[in-house]
DNA sequence: CAGTAATCGAGACGGTACGTCCCGTCTTTAT
DNA sequence: ATAAAGACGGGACGTACCGTCTCGATTACTG
């Protein structure tokens, strides 16, 4: 965060620091019951339990039970890889296939709905999930800008709306449509939105 | 829903018939709640107490408090109409416009995704859903049809794939995105799922 | 409460009624717990466990751990036969072995001193809890009365206080001197109290 | 303690000494804390709070709560003055007059009885309270001895029985039956004691 | 037209998770 | 080594909700 590394970070206070350690088995405890048993069947004193920790330790970290799921989940977006095959229909299927396989081997699937679900109710929740969703975005939106430099895109694209336009089809199928949807068939949707939908043929 | 109508369908049997007017106060009531807290800060005591109405007489109707807001949310549906103005853009428009203005005024922007994401996680729940999902997507799926025959679309192109690519992108945006979106603003969308993302200037 | 019998005790109000069969299991078992574990390793939880019964119907009845304690061991004053042998001090040994013989074989001595304690702080505790001091001491202000009227004490003496003379040594020693004292050994006091301590020899 | 009291009985040893400040801060700490709020909704976190002082300062002096309650209780009983009027019943009204001031203007109240049921209940703690017990009864054990030396009670008396004659009524008119009883009234107590409950006139 | 049976509002039931609080210990930096 | 500060594992507390059950009181059909 600071230019010049001088100063020690942030000052700790007074009191013995916060474990690591309890916070990284906590959040790991959490992503394992979150794949195990799913969102309402997780409990806090399950995570407590499996992660070898207090249920105080918890709560004195987050909230509730859906920051803490929250931020679990939160930890798995890095693994988003940002593709640079050198255009932009190899790098379109790279991101949706990798979106697509995060979704249907992790509990993302059942937690972010329910997210999305619980931030249109609650803005201060809105306003936690707002960076995640964009972080989740970024590679997407990284893709379509060097797309933009490269002169397959068009310079005054409206980029945000392109990144629904690519997203929206394959999550609007994954989450609602309820169709099967595997990496494998991603490539159809990326050329519709590219090209309009008269490339969906049979 | 028989074909002649003329008397009770069946026999109703000796007892007290059940109350026409509790369930539908019922659905009210848990409607009302739905937008007011949500689904999980949303009690089955809450709603019977709101309709004036005792507990049981909500579980001899429902099994348990998630069909019970499945089939609230699923009364909001036939108000999707099926637009016929004779070319397939201003159809599409319609359409979209439709849905737009229902998520942003009815408590489906809070309900749907967390269906989405029960469903998910429970296959008998997914396959109750199933039919709802496609009543709403119903007319989408006409005004397609409609398209292709009047050779707007070509004849083999896969219109369950061509909804998503339709949907899509303003599911994206309303529930994801979390940017503004009135009925005024799907037309770039539309048009975009047609013709390609080459369509969305700034 | 009535003079004549013809209403029908109390009405009792709409809804299931409370289950007079879960009340008694409830008592039983923090008494049983209470005789096993001691008042401050006893669980609300182990109750609930203990008597087949949920936390809630406990929590129905007492506000709180404490008042359900309170109860359960007032349940064990009627327990505290009033003799009649015919003299003052037959009856008041009687009395005094039956008190010793309960404190000592029933987890009263661990609770009367909290309640004590905790009624010196809490007014509202103090005046529910002195209606159960009262009938305890109940037994022996009759025995005193029914010596007034065979003469065998002074018509104008302090009922109330020589009560308390006659209690006041077998307390004392029972929760503060902690030395031994079967009921066999309560005749000394009863001596003392009605003669002085001249009595007391070795 | 010791008999020369010149400097540290014991070498210091290395490192930071003791702080008697926070020492007597947390006694201090403790009685105040007794009388406001009772001996269990007292928190040893609260007493280091109000002291100034950390837990683990607490803890390195008690072994746990109660023994510090048990101090901090015991540095009152000094207080009990020894008189020495010339003849027993001027002694006992002094002593007794004693007992009760303190009771009614100091949170023994409250933390006696509570310590009482404890001790039923932990062998261990009735051993450390015993001595404390002891203490507070000495200045009427002496007087008793004086009594006996003066030839006003006979030489074969059991003192230990007449001391529980002597405060018994009084102790359980403090703490059960919940009379008023000031330092003014303890006089026909000494009388009942002494000669028997015929004194008691109303 | 009395009897039977399912319904009604009300609310208690057994069970279970929640989030808070406290105990007694441990871990930091500072003195 | 002790100090203040405060996090730690553990576990009880009291609340809230779920889905079921039990009341007394309707409200229909059935015999």
């Amino acid at each position: 965060m600071t230019i010049s590394g001088k100063q020690p970070e942030v000052s700790p206070g007074p009191g013995r620091p916060r474990s690591e350690e309890a916070h990284k088995a906590i959040l790991a405890a959490t992503l394992d019951l979150l794949s195990t048993v799913g969102y309402d069947r997780l409990t806090v004193a399950a995570v407590a339990g499996l992660a070898g920790v207090g249920k105080a330790t918890i709560y004195r970290r987050w909230p509730s039970k859906l920051p803490l799921v929250v931020e679990a989940f939160s930890t798995q977006i890095p693994t988003l890889r940002l593709p640079d095959t050198g255009n932009i229909v190899d790098d379109l299927n790279e991101v949706l296939r990798d979106f697509v396989e995060i979704i249907e081997t992790t509990p993302l699937a059942v937690v972010l709905p329910i997210l999305a679900g619980e931030g249109a109710r609650d803005p201060v929740l809105a306003s936690t999930l707002a960076p995640l969703f964009k972080a989740r975005r970024q590679p997407l939106i990284r893709v379509l800008e060097r797309a933009v430099s490269r002169r397959e895109l068009p310079p005054d694209i409206d980029i945000e709306a392109a990144a629904d336009v690519i997203m929206g089809p394959v999550v609007n199928r994954l989450f609602f449509t309820g169709a099967d949807l595997g990496p494998e068939r991603v490539k159809p949707f990326v050329e519709a939105a590219l090209f309009g939908i008269n490339r969906l043929r049979a």
